[in-house]
DNA sequence: AATTAGCAAAAAAACGGTTTCCAAAATAGC
DNA sequence: GCTATTTTGGAAACCGTTTTTTTGCTAATT
């Protein structure tokens, strides 16, 4: 039963007639104790309730067993970074550690962090290349904190990615296979690496497929619903296309609230694909044609490597990308092949 | 320019030759120490680029600006609590506090925490009463950390909450208003508070309007899209209603879904309302009527209590009771007044 | 002139662990 | 039975702050 009064582990020692050291010692698995002295401290540790006070430990051991998990901004409308965020608490609890979430917008605050060693790494998504990231990248670096990014990759900094390239060909093959023959894409904000890259893979699978590049044509959006609605307004005002293809979920949905308005059907008139495969993906009417990353996935393998790095002080050289899965659902015709 | 070597307070009281405790007072801001002593010591702080270390710091003064919040194992299911999550941030960023974030899954860990003394407090949005919790509030009380309960009061704690009643009561005056005869509510899980309140909020608000409790039908579901289908497929097989009513957004996109499957007209046939204003809720076809809790205001206030909790070690008796607004979309009538 | 405040700053004592170093005890080798 | 080696566990140093206690001065009081 703990009580209310502060334990030390000098109570502990005093209570079972050994050192401090040697309770330690038991806490962290020394072999160098006998097995009988162990049971006996952990059998005081329990009776007395005794928990080691973390601080005391992180500032001995410099190791605080806690990492800093950075999050666009705008994550709100991205609802599976909760997804990512689960992956790294599971393997985090796994392994007892503890995440201190942080938004990009506070990134001082996490350059605070890594400064006054409150942390033992940080897994950082990024999708831009600026000048305080940069910095922060280079601190950690100097300082010999591991950290891992996801999203693009810079330098020769351990990454992971998803394979926006690899996703948006898929979407081509599939746009080609079914006779698409005028295509529109939406970009997002234009250094966004996912946008970049999505572009770059819908080229290359439009090129092998033998699609004449003069049939693809280029819109801009910012990710917003209201900037794809306003793509599509603009684009369709003079000109025509039988397929648009986003650059992310939201902004498909743009696209189709544009078609609700317009009178135009989807699949029948349009075929509509996004990215990202967003919690309201399926239930859209028509249902949306998407791409779904692992970010679960992602998330997983982000920690478990960190926590490799902080543990074993190795610094493997991580550069994952992994599959994006096409999702097929009915806002595209799929009745030929 | 912060080389690589660690600094301590010791390097920056050789450098402006004062002593250590004289460069923790400057850094604590304790008047008395010469201002030109303390601009001295700024100086030589910036100079090294020197940054406390935070685990030496919070073991000396027994604080670890450090806040635990924790979050429903299924929030993803729940985007507004990111709202929540943000707000919560916002608040901890400008005071220099940081937050670890939990699912309330890993309660264990939280406890552990809580024991380890590696937090300063903790906000808890909890629904139910289960031993687990109960016996986390209790080990919390008496250790003096401060908490905030977020959704359910539990014996005298501080707690925060929505005013689901009033919402749900908003709904009822609403759909009478609107002349709807017939309200079938869907219940999500028994014991969890927002359904109860929600139903007894619509209760109320249906009898002040002296409708018929005899035209109330009631039906369960465990707050999935797929349990409001159910609900909805099951009830209408051999009832019917001219409105529905579900304990949250999800549930009553699942009717919707049955509804289009049917070919029921919304709002002609049937009027719709969820809640919660979850994120898909505008985007749904007809966007759907709902009710609106102040997440962001409510990680606010949760925040700002608790901070005030820790730094003053008062106790101030802290139930607050936070409005939600009806938003009245297409998903219902509202021709008729 | 002697005593007393008052204050800035140094010195020392926590804070609660981990880890190094070393001695005692136990075991092994011959 | 005696030395060499390995276990086992204690004492003390250390981690880098904050906080308490002391000290040394200067100015004020009597």
């Amino acid at each position: 039963m703990g009580t209310s009064v502060k334990l030390t582990i000098d109570d502990v020692a005093k209570y079972c007639g050994c050192s401090r050291a040697t309770v330690s010692r038991v806490m962290n698995h020394d072999k160098r104790v006998r097995a009988e002295t162990a049971e006996a401290v952990e059998a005081a540790m329990e009776k007395l309730g005794y928990h080691p006070n973390s601080m005391a430990r992180a500032l001995s051991a410099g190791k605080t067993k806690t990492v800093a998990v950075v999050v666009p901004e705008k994550w709100q409308e991205q609802p599976y970074y909760i997804k990512l965020i689960d992956a790294v608490e599971d393997v985090a609890d796994s392994r007892g550690y503890n995440i201190i979430l942080k938004r990009r917008k506070y990134i001082d605050s996490v350059s605070e962090l890594v400064s006054r060693k409150q942390v033992d790494g940080v897994i950082f998504r990024n999708m831009e290349e600026t000048e305080r990231e940069l910095a922060l990248y280079g601190k950690m670096e100097r300082m010999g904190l591991p950290f891992i990014l996801i999203g693009k990759p810079v330098a020769a900094y351990p990454f992971i990615k998803v394979d926006n390239v690899g996703g948006a060909r898929a979407v081509a093959s599939f746009l080609v296979e079914q006779e698409y023959k005028k295509i529109l894409f939406i970009k997002g904000p234009e250094l966004h690496i996912d946008s970049i890259d999505r572009l770059a893979g819908l080229k290359i699978g439009l090129s092998e497929k033998g699609f004449n590049p003069g049939n693809l044509f280029l819109a801009s959006g910012d990710y917003s619903t209201e900037s794809g609605y306003h793509a599509a307004k603009e684009y369709f005002a003079d000109n025509s296309a039988d397929a648009v293809f986003a650059a992310n979920d939201r902004m498909a949905l743009g696209v189709l609230l544009y078609c609700r308005e317009k009178g135009i059907q989807v699949p029948e008139d349009l075929g509509i694909v996004g990215f990202d495969d967003n919690f309201f993906a399926e239930y859209l009417s028509p249902p949306l044609t998407t791409v779904k990353p692992p970010m679960y996935e992602i998330g997983i393998i982000a920690m478990e490597s960190l926590i490799r790095m902080i543990e074993n002080s190795e610094r493997p050289n991580i550069r994952v990308i992994l599959p994006a899965e096409l999702i097929v659902r009915k806002s595209c015709r799929t009745s030929m092949r």
